[in-house]
RNA sequence: GCCCGGGUGGUGAAAUUGGUAGACACAUCGGACUUAAAAUCCGCCGCUUUCCUGCAUAAGGGGCGUACCGGUUCGAUUCCGGUCCCGGGCACCA
């Protein structure tokens, strides 16, 4: 064999091999125990970066080990390949969406083939083929006919120079990114998915169905459904709006959870849209203009929490349901229409944000709940205000005198009588829309017809194809603009000219359901074939935990309406979830003179730390442009990895300097899988070094005459000698944690395990006894057996020229290793010896020694008796095979 | 602002979840090999030397130490309460 390590050539070798033998290939097989393990699906955004690597690398290592146990192991890859990005880069080359996009599909996926991951290419989907998106439009029309899918009215921020709709990320500081307008809020008509009748089946699976999630991403999703109980009620009025009728019926409803203070009532809010705000504002010109300053800003819920919470009097009033009193409404700002009923009671002495608005306009504060006889302060709030389980109801006429839960049931029960309110559960999750007014997306399956309004495109007619030629040029949908996306199409009752729906559906639609079509990724007869059965539930899915929330949300709720349609028999499309931290990196950047943000690659700057080493800012190491070398850049602190911020770190420089396998090994080692990781790219040289050591152990190994010969027969314990036992109980001592490692996904101490093993096998003297050659060649075959999984190219190298494949087979498929027993057993254990919960030495006692034996070494210790000065042990605590505390 | 997570040496981290804090590495430094360099191999590597023994900044012992403050326990990186800082998500980035 090679005497030096040349990753060009070993990975080459490895790779062509297993492309030979089309090596990842799985068929459903029901005599076999099966494990689906999937990544995440990446979008194709031009070239891998670091968190793809993090990702696939684990999906990678899980499905070798698993195939090595003996599992049908199914790794799947795809591309999310619709969305925004693409239209950017259209704006900026004129490249069209889908030329840009498979262009980068090809690059990474010679990238990826290139990792040598166990990938099963002949199952790949990409989201922007037709014949995957017309499953999206075939199931949007079974959920119309259900009445999951509906309409109705959604808010979007609108740039009004550009006269388009803007994305979040779009808009920078309540401006639009291209035009540096004002964004405002503007409702358009969308289709939305009624995740709502979901949501108690949601909630109950997050909390007993999914036991292989980690605690945090299920109390994510506990949250953001966000179960609340509560009661709905009516304050009511006889405001009437101008065709004569009862604005709402005479009734103005509100939801509250704190029922119990209904009667500390001093205001009501409603959202700037509500009927009686939009109502008041004819005749008055100032609330009006109050109501469009409301519009102003973006629609991020981060936003308007930060907002300052500002009203209006509407000059309305309302009638308070138990008590009678009038209510003045107000407009606030803060109220949402698309929450609720868009309306709230306002109660300033228990609600905080009631509180401030109340100071801040003179509004009346009526305490009317008591706690732990504390006296109310109405200049300053307290938390205890708010503090609903230790209050008494006051000031409240035939309701006082009540705790929260009486309070509340009195209350609803009163309401109720009079027919003005119940109560009532409520959920956070409000229903998912799905419209984008975009072009490189899927089509929603709709036209319009002037006589018969949205009808849906008939089932034969599948798939609305996404004409490929537009180029966005950021004002508006292209596709309104595509005569062929409008030609000749008829409505599909009345037969007359129409013209389709150009809004096309959110990406998230997409990842909803693609790990399903795996399966069968071609098939034009179903979305998803018997091929389903076998490998759903996925077994574990891999992937970044920024998705924690929405997409795994709609891909749950998505499954679950699959389901109740007869597509699917699965309750839960994940049963295992491994949420991968992310890659971060330092981002310098520095403001231009005309107000634009330069970034700055992390290798253009030097840091400058502050006393205690914290970087406080950086300079510029050469001229750049303009900029003299030394110019001072702001430190940003860390961000995840982006194109827009020049901090991202591209795996492809890593490959070709080192191979595959060292950036493997390297995003293996450096952090756990689910932890983030600051990316410093100084160790990956250790990394390289580590395998060229293996690689040269193996080649002093071969060298040896008959290597391959000295296969291991367990169980003959005699035939080692005191150090190739020392030997094996350290190899399988090792071995035993990396099995365990391997097994719970922690693969940076995988890595440890492996360079433990090499570093006993290295130190180990060799006696030249046949028992030493085969523990050695034992150990050797284990390492490689644990490594392979991280780095496959150079294990299979080596496993091959060692002739342990002849042995073994090939190590795609060869047996994992087992822990000889034998090799571990041990004749003296060491104890820390622990005086008064004090580390002060050790003790050696035989091994298996009972607490009595214990307890008399540790007291009979040199150490203990000069300590304890002649003082009896007090308690002495025994921790088997790990330490003794003895307290005097 | 709200929800979730994290904070351990110069650096990445480990500690099988209450039992030897710093495994395994990276970097720096020191040494070996070499004419030299690279490569390789070996060694030191939390703080405290105004805590003690010592000529000693050698060696040994003691004390302190897992963001900060407090608590529970024979024993706390791990459990509880509070504070600070950093990261992720907040429904049209994916």
């Amino acid at each position: 064999m090679q005497e030096k390590y040349n990753h060009l050539d070993v990975e080459q070798t490895a790779q062509t091999h297993w492309t030979t033998r089309d090596a990842y290939r799985v068929i459903e097989d029901a005599a076999r125990k099966k494990f689906y393990a999937c990544s995440m699906l990446p979008y194709p955004s031009g070239k891998l970066h670091m968190g793809h690597v993090r990702n696939y690398t684990i999906n990678d290592m899980l499905t070798r080990y698993l195939r090595m146990n003996g599992y049908n192991v199914l790794m799947p890859m795809g591309w999310d390949a619709f969305g925004l990005p693409a239209e950017n880069a259209a704006l900026k080359n004129g490249v069209p969406p889908a030329r840009w996009t498979y262009e980068n599909i090809a690059y990474m996926k010679r990238q990826m083939q290139a990792m040598g991951l166990a990938i099963d290419w002949s199952r790949e989907v990409a989201t922007c083929d037709p014949r995957y998106y017309k499953w999206n439009q075939w199931l949007f029309l079974k959920m119309l006919e259900k009445g999951i899918a509906y309409r109705k009215t959604q808010v979007v921020n609108w740039d009004p120079v550009d006269q388009t709709v803007l994305a979040n990320e779009q808009v920078i500081d309540g401006k639009g990114w291209r035009t540096g307008a004002t964004v405002e809020k503007r409702e358009i008509p969308g289709y939305y998915l009624k995740i709502t009748d979901y949501a108690q089946e949601l909630l109950g699976h997050v909390q007993t169905g999914l036991p292989g999630w980690p605690e945090r991403v299920k109390l994510m999703q506990e949250n953001w459904i966000g179960k609340s109980e509560g009661v709905r009620f009516a304050f009511t009025h006889n405001i009437r709006g101008d065709n004569g009728a009862l604005i709402g019926g005479g009734r103005m409803y509100v939801f509250t959870t704190r029922a119990d203070t209904i009667m500390g009532v001093t205001f009501c809010a409603v959202a700037p849209e509500h009927p009686l705000a939009l109502h008041a504002a004819k005749t008055q010109p100032a609330l009006a203009a109050f109501i469009e300053e409301c519009k102003t800003g973006g629609t991020t819920e981060a936003e308007l929490a930060v907002k300052e919470k500002v009203g209006m009097r509407t000059g309305l009033k309302v009638v308070h349901p138990l008590n009678g009193h009038l209510i003045d409404v107000w407009v606030g700002n803060y109220v949402l229409m698309s929450y609720g009923d868009g309306a709230v009671m306002g109660v300033p002495a228990h609600d905080e944000r009631d509180f401030a608005f109340a100071k801040k306009y003179g509004i009346a504060i009526v305490e009317v709940v008591l706690v732990d006889g504390m006296t109310y302060d109405y200049d300053q709030w307290q938390d205890w205000y708010g503090d609903k389980q230790r209050g008494v109801t006051i000031n409240s006429d035939s309701f006082s005198g009540l705790s929260y839960k009486d309070a509340v049931n009195a209350i609803a029960h009163a309401l109720g009588k009079e027919g003005l309110g119940e109560k009532k559960t409520t959920w956070r999750l409000r229903d998912w829309g799905v419209s984008r007014q975009r072009y490189w997306g899927t089509p929603i399956p709709i036209i319009h017809c002037a006589e018969h309004g949205a009808v849906p495109v008939p089932e034969k007619d599948l798939p609305v194809v996404l004409p490929q030629d537009c180029v966005p040029d950021g004002s508006g949908n292209p596709l309104n603009k595509h005569e062929g996306f409008h030609a000749g199409v008829v409505c599909p009752i009345c037969g007359r000219s129409a013209r389709r729906e150009t809004d096309t559906m959110d990406t998230f639609v997409d990842s909803s359901w693609y790990f399903m079509r795996y399966c069968d990724p071609t098939n034009d007869q179903k979305m998803v074939a018997e091929g389903a059965d076998y490998w759903m539930p996925m077994d574990q899915y891999i992937g970044g935990i920024e998705h924690a929330i929405l997409h795994l949300l709609y891909a749950r709720f998505w499954t679950k309406v699959m389901r109740d349609l007869g597509l699917v028999k699965v309750d839960e499309p994940f049963t295992k979830l491994l949420t991968q931290g992310m890659v971060l990196n330092h981002i310098y950047s520095r403001k231009g003179e005309k107000g634009g943000v330069e970034y700055f690659w992390p290798h253009e700057v030097e840091d400058i730390h502050d006393a205690n080493g914290k970087i406080t800012g950086a300079k510029l190491k050469e001229a750049k442009g303009s900029l003299p070398a030394g110019t001072l850049i702001t430190y940003e602190g860390v961000g995840t990895m982006s194109k827009s911020k020049n901090n991202g770190v591209d795996p492809q420089d890593l490959i070709e300097k080192y191979g595959a396998d060292t950036a493997r090994l390297y995003t293996m080692f450096t952090a756990p899988p689910e932890a983030t990781l600051e990316w410093n790219d100084a160790a990956v040289e250790g990394s390289y070094r580590f395998l060229r050591r293996v690689w040269n152990f193996g080649a002093r190994l071969s060298a040896i005459n008959n290597i391959a010969s000295h296969a291991i027969s367990t169980g003959v314990d005699g035939q080692f000698g005191k150090e190739a036992k020392a030997l094996r109980l350290e190899i399988h001592t090792v071995f035993k944690q990396v099995d365990y490692d391997y097994q719970r996904m922690q693969y940076n101490t995988v890595v440890s395990g492996v360079m433990k093993m090499l570093n006993a096998l290295e130190d180990f003297k060799s006696d030249g006894s046949t028992g030493s050659v085969m523990a050695v060649r034992e150990g050797f075959g284990m390492l490689l057996r644990c490594m392979y999984p991280a780095t496959p190219h150079i294990a299979h190298t080596l496993w091959t020229e060692l002739g342990f494949a002849g042995q073994l087979g090939d190590l795609l498929d060869a047996p994992w290793p087992k822990v000889d027993d034998s090799a571990l057993v041990q004749d003296e254990i060491e104890l820390m010896l622990q005086i008064n919960g004090k580390l002060r030495g050790a003790i050696r006692v035989p091994a298996g020694s009972g607490k009595e034996v214990i307890e008399a070494a540790a007291v009979a210790s040199e150490v203990f008796v000069k300590l304890a000065e002649g003082a009896a042990p007090k308690k002495v605590i025994v921790v088997p095979g790990r330490l003794v505390n003895v307290v005097i």
